[in-house]
RNA sequence: GGACGAUUAGCUCAGUUGGUUAGAGCGUCUCGUUUACACCGAGAAGGUCGUAGGUUCGAGUCCUACAUCGUCCACCA
């Protein structure tokens, strides 16, 4: 029995209970789901088609944010409409265990308790870590659960399962055993505070005050110098050069001669290096291979040696002399006044630059020698562009074609290696001089595994295939990879989207995924990233308590291109609250209609919202196959409340058909489900009694997209009839005609027939009473789609109406008098004439309204 | 330094492949009779689509330059 429901929609009290009716249903899990219903030709019900997304997977100590909230969003809208589709879908989810930003927030933890890592060893900070995960990891999968995604929750994975760790395992042996992975000492970024070592992507430039510092290097042999330029006057200790510009006419007689370090009295080279600017500072820099990217591809060019002296900790090492020992911060000050004492500085002056930090701590990064595992990126990166040029992967927007492609042949060898202890540890054993790669601790005595763990990204590059049984060949892999759309934030790019590529084609020899569908940031209302410690940030949890879910899937997908930033605040959630309201009138109202009489035949009306359904069935149908999401959800959005609730409802108001009126509620709510599945299914539980889960909205059909019932005479006609309603409302509204009047209004014209056809329902809309005559003269008239019109007057009314003509006429003649007078505007202040202009302004406006 | 994006009503944004009179939400103003909804209804005001050229019968849309803002990439120390 359908249920009398409250006047305004409550999500509050239903969301969860809805949600735990999903999970119930078993109809997240492709396995479970029933026969598909959808009405298509030669495709009796079963699940033949599969669809699979893979979520990517949230960091288990995060909290959701509007950046989950929308992936989650735009994912649940594909699998949802997919679902309905008749598709066999899957929505993996999971978790990551983030190695960096987890271990931070525990040694944080621990910190607290006055401990730190080193303290507890190896083995009991682990166990503190899968604690943490143990009682917190939930936390992010319930708040995903809350934003109502439909993911099978019965395929969740952790990216250290058993199961992946064997995977990833798998992946690194293979990669060494095919030569794609080497150990190798190279210049690396590290992280002090962290310390590890990160990869490129790791670290963001963040601009800075610094100073410049003008050095002089003393010629051999020579009272001359040549004056270098640095902003890291501390790094000259491990100096081993000086480079020009081979063209620099400066500098070229001195190329080939030597100079002499100063403090650490080094003899050294002068050499030509195109890599040198010419206009920069001096024209001459000095060259520190340890500890500058740059600087090391330069030694490398030229055979230099490569004298470190900043260590893991950032303070100076042995080879810095009489600075052993100091920290950088330290080493820079003291070194600046002792070359300031002997003469060696020439200048320092004010520098804005970018500096490398940290992406998770903001630390200053140090660039040094160290000993890491690579991986040999260019021949993965060949096949993966080759993917996207093919057109094999599609990513939307495309223009991020250019940017993948651009990162793509300018790969770098990737540096997996990181000291940090939660992680996959690296499956390599060391005896000695021997080296074993396996996931097994080789047999015989004294082998010690590596301690370093695996960079995050490289167990998530495994990611759509892992979950689903790799490297075992199972079902799920058969049925289920490639997966159809990989939804994430174009922030990913490069760390996440383009390693998978790369792994999933070396690996299963399959792209991961057929498309990428890539989608803003979420900024606050200055169009500023949310920031949680600025506290601009919108918390979408006690938001979606406060204006129901579904308000904020809707704000969230609405209104936003694909790669297009989008501004989140308040009022925007609260306009699709009162959305979500209307339709759940519209519901209401038909519940009263169901009780009360009914026509026999379809209304011009019934044939117009019918016709109009069957557009809409199929321009989102269209939009939604296309990743048009904001397209859909707008078209929805303004069918439900501009046509459905403004103009259908109020014409079956005068005339109810609520067999119509029912059909449209009901497709309607198809449509809107995968948007805002909550609001949609507990309206259709109120029109369906439910005897099963399978008469669940989450497995109905999605309706077909025939345009069997378009109209367009019918439209035609009606949207004649909207114009001339609107017409005479607007008519009304200027003559100031009261509402509550009701007047006598002429018409004439070609389409007069249309008027009569439908004279119940303008009358009752505009309150006038209709009369088929041509050529009234009348205060209010107007034309329209070949209809035109006068308002006839009461005597009453015309007298008003004719006083007030006057009274404005005076009024305006007043002004303008006013305004004609010299001494007027000259005396007065400038703003008492401005008020009499605006004034006047008014009035004739006004004037003009009333004809 | 390179690339990309944005620039449309007071604010936030739509505007698919060029095609009648450029749309929506919020805000503002006026009014409010009804068989759902005041989280509502009716009506109104408000835009030379960043600037300057060009292509075209026709440009918010395509091309070229420029300006402002934003983002990404990059070894100017």
């Amino acid at each position: 029995m359908p249920k009398e429901l409250p006047k305004a929609y409550d999500p509050r009290s239903i969301e969860s209970a809805i949600y735990k009716r999903w999970e119930r249903s078993g109809f997240f899990n492709p396995d479970k789901l029933p026969a598909s219903t959808a009405r298509k030709r030669g495709e009796p019900g079963k699940r033949t088609k599969t669809y699979s997304i893979a979520m990517p997977p949230p960091n288990v100590t995060g909290e959701l944010h509007l950046g989950h909230a929308l992936g989650t969003t735009i994912q649940d809208i594909m699998i949802r409409f997919r679902r309905m589709q008749g598709y066999k879908t899957l929505w993996l989810p999971g978790t990551d265990h983030a190695g960096i930003s987890t271990q931070i927030m525990v040694e944080r933890l621990i910190a607290e308790q006055g401990l730190d890592r080193h303290k507890l060893g190896r083995q009991v900070f682990l166990k503190h870590v899968w604690e943490w995960k143990k009682r917190y990891g939930t936390r992010i999968t319930e708040q995903v659960r809350q934003i109502g995604a439909s993911c099978d929750w019965s395929r969740e994975h952790f990216t250290m399962d058993p199961k992946l760790t064997v995977a990833v395992q798998h992946a690194f042996i293979k990669l060494y055993n095919d030569g794609l992975i080497y150990r190798g000492t190279r210049i690396i970024h590290w992280c002090p505070r962290c310390s590890s070592a990160i990869s490129d992507l790791e670290v963001r430039h963040e601009e800075r005050q610094e100073k410049l510092y003008y050095i002089r290097y003393q010629l051999t042999g020579s009272t001359q110098f040549i004056t270098v330029a640095t902003t890291r006057p501390e790094t000259m200790l491990g100096d081993t050069a000086v480079a020009v510009h081979p063209d620099d006419p400066r500098y070229k007689t001195l190329i080939g001669t030597t100079v002499v370090l100063p403090i650490i009295e080094r003899e050294m080279p002068v050499i030509a290096d195109k890599a040198v600017e010419k206009d920069f500072g001096t024209g001459a820099v000095k060259v520190t291979p340890a500890h500058d990217h740059a600087d090391y591809d330069i030694g490398i060019r030229h055979k230099l040696p490569m004298i470190s002296v900043i260590d893991e900790k950032a303070t100076i090492t042995k080879e810095g002399g009489k600075y052993y020992g100091e920290t950088v911060q330290d080493a820079r000050h003291l070194i600046v006044d002792e070359l300031e004492h002997s003469g060696h500085i020439e200048k320092i002056e004010n520098f804005t630059h970018n500096v490398a930090t940290c992406d998770r701590c903001h630390t200053v990064i140090q660039p040094l020698l160290s000993k890491q595992w690579f991986v040999k990126t260019k021949p993965l990166a060949k096949k993966a562009i080759a993917a996207v040029k093919s057109g094999m992967i599609k990513i939307v927007p495309k223009r991020f074609d250019k940017v993948y492609f651009h990162w793509m042949n300018n790969i770098t060898d990737w540096c997996i290696s990181r000291q940090l202890w939660w992680g996959h540890q690296i499956p390599v054993w060391y005896r000695g001089d021997d080296i074993r790669v396996s996931a097994a601790k080789p047999r015989g005595k004294g082998w010690k595994q590596d301690e370093d763990t695996l960079d995050t990204w490289f167990s998530s590059g495994l990611w759509t295939f892992s979950t689903l049984g790799w490297p075992k060949k199972t079902k799920d892999l058969r049925l289920f990879h490639p997966t159809d759309v990989m939804e994430t934030g174009w922030d990913l790019l490069f760390f996440w989207v383009a390693r998978m590529t790369m792994m999933s084609l070396y690996f299963t020899k399959e792209i991961p995924f057929k498309t990428v569908y890539l989608h803003g940031l979420v900024l606050d209302r200055e169009g500023k990233k949310m920031s949680k410690s600025k506290g601009t940030g919108i918390d979408p949890l006690p938001m979606m308590h406060k204006y129901g879910t579904d308000a904020i899937r809707l704000s969230l997908v609405l209104g936003a291109a694909a790669g297009q930033d989008m501004r989140l605040y308040e009022e925007k959630i609260a306009g699709y609250r009162n959305f979500i309201n209307k339709l759940w009138n519209v519901t209401r109202f038909y519940l009263a209609l169901k009780k009360s009489q009914k026509t026999q035949s379809q209304t011009l009306a019934d044939r117009w919202i019918l016709s109009r359904l069957a557009r809409v069935i199929k321009d989102v149908t269209d939009h939604l196959e296309h990743f048009r999401f904001s397209d859909a959800g707008t078209l929805l959005y303004e069918f439900i409340w501009h046509e459905l609730a403004d103009w259908y409802v109020e014409a079956t108001k005068i005339e109810p058909h609520s067999d119509v009126l029912k059909i449209v509620i009901e497709e309607t709510l198809r449509l809107l489900h995968p948007f805002a599945p909550f609001v949609t299914e507990e309206i259709w539980a109120t029109l369906h009694p439910q005897k099963t889960s399978k008469d669940l909205l989450i497995v109905a059909h999605w309706p077909p997209a025939t345009s069997a019932v378009v109209n367009i005479r019918a439209e035609q006609e009606f949207d004649r009839l909207r114009q001339f309603i609107t017409a005479i409302r607007n008519a009304r509204s200027s003559a100031r005609v009261a509402p509550s009047q009701v007047i006598e209004t002429a018409y004439w014209g070609p389409h007069a027939s249309s008027v009569e056809r439908n004279s119940a329902i303008i009358s009752r809309l505009t309150h006038v009473t209709l009369k088929k005559t041509a050529g009234q003269q009348s205060a209010a008239t107007g034309t329209v789609s070949g209809i035109s019109f006068a308002l006839a007057f009461s005597e009453d009314a015309q007298n008003k109406f004719r006083e007030e003509r006057k009274s404005l006429d005076e009024y305006i003649h007043r002004l303008t008098a006013q305004l004609q007078n010299d001494k007027f505007v000259k005396g007065a202040p400038v703003h008492v004439v401005q008020d009499v202009r605006a004034r006047l302004t008014d009035a004739q406006e006004r004037r003009k309204q009333l004809g």
